[in-house]
DNA sequence: AAATACTTTTAGGCTTGTCTAAAAATAAGA
DNA sequence: TCTTATTTTTAGACAAGCCTAAAAGTATTT
């Protein structure tokens, strides 16, 4: 089995991520959104890819991967978010920062390699955006996490993910302070637009609009 | 000003290690061998890159890198090297693992990585096999070392690189476990055939080939 | 059901990077 | 110097990936 090419494996991963989060075939539209590309280039992609049988293609109803295809894509997936974990954790990018450099860094072949950055990294089981890493077998950990939003007034919760990883969003986090790991409780909703009022870290009161929360995972607490 | 090609990016580094070796032009077979590709295809990128301004090419008579293309393979140099640095020390590869990999990690772009990569590091000077690192400006620490069967009967020295890095030669190191840093004395020199007997580490007495000698790198001490 | 809008595919073309075979240039040997 | 060997270039072809424009198919309105 000869490897993929860059191009290849990207249009790989698309499948894969419009996959898991709709659980539905992949559109051509929806593929070329997120590789920045034309429905023509991924017509003619999706045709290739089915012919190396990692992907199923009917016309006009996209795509799903096979177990083949599956299985490059999930490991893609590992590989790059254990470069965005050595990439914050090891050479102290911010995690705006590390998508575009994971997203070369992951083509990178070397089963060896992944290997042992991941031991290095000590195993690290979700990655900077709090996105779970699969294991070498292709086993993702499983957390149970809830869109702020659903959080009752009251309710304590853990920040543990972004729905949302582009640069914009991340930066305005860092600017009001809200990363991984912060403890939230919901004090007020304004149901007029889904604005919430949050008590931070038990030592401060912000107010963030319901695109913000969204796109915030978290675990309820005590 | 756009950048490079995987492709131009290796074919720049092969004009650079041959013109450094030599100091000479880049013939075309000489860059079809070290790129395991067809002089035809070479003489089609000489003509590209040409084109580019990254090197100064005239039919029939090779290669040379412009100021512009040195800069180029020069950072690419660096970016292989410290890669090597970083599979080696921080992931534990051994020294005969490292060079393909690092032909891939090389082709990452991304300034700040690499400022990060060489911070990380500590800034070394050499890699795994004893080749300087250019530091970010491009200068490269030269060192006073000489080919190990240049030294004399009795003579000391410390070994601090390698002449080639295949992985024959280098795992055959391993087995005499001659490593970078070892100290080493000349014993005896069979003028037939060039091949020498050496104290290593003034513990322990070697015969080596003239061919094993004429790869090693030496530094002369007291 | 017909008209309109949207999505997807096809057709045709372009660049990059490769190859083989043949031609041309240069180097080496007699 | 002339002939032969070697190196290099050119010619022609091909696959991968991309693009635009046009055609075909599907979905949504009226
Ligand atoms: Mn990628
Ligand atoms: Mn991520
Ligand atoms: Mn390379
Ligand atoms: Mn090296």
């Amino acid at each position: 089995m000869e490897s993929l090419t860059q191009a290849e494996e990207n249009y790989l991963k698309a499948v894969f991520k419009i996959g898991e989060k709709d659980n539905k075939a992949a559109s051509t539209n929806a593929i070329a959104g997120i590789l920045n590309t034309t429905a023509a280039s991924v017509s003619d992609m999706l045709k290739r890819l089915a012919g190396k049988g990692l992907l199923h293609y009917e016309k006009h109803r996209g795509a799903t991967l096979t177990e083949k295809g599956s299985e490059l894509a999930t490991n893609l997936v590992r590989k790059h978010r254990l470069w965005e974990v050595f990439l914050v954790k090891t050479l102290h990018f911010s995690w705006d920062e590390v998508h575009e450099i994971a997203e070369q860094l992951e083509h990178v072949q070397s089963d060896e390699l992944i290997d042992r950055l991941d031991f290095f990294l000590e195993k690290p089981q979700f990655d900077p955006h709090g996105d779970p890493i699969p294991d070498a077998q292709g086993n993702f950990t499983m957390r149970r996490q809830v869109p702020l939003p659903s959080l009752a007034i009251g309710e304590r919760a853990v920040v543990v993910g972004v729905q949302e990883s582009s640069v914009a969003f991340l930066k305005y986090l860092d600017k009001i302070k809200l990363e991984l790991g912060a403890r939230v409780q919901v004090l007020e909703r304004f149901e007029y637009d889904g604005t919430l009022k949050i008590e931070l870290n038990s030592n401060e009161e912000i107010t963030i609009s319901h695109k913000v929360s969204e796109n915030l995972f978290v675990q309820k607490t005590k």
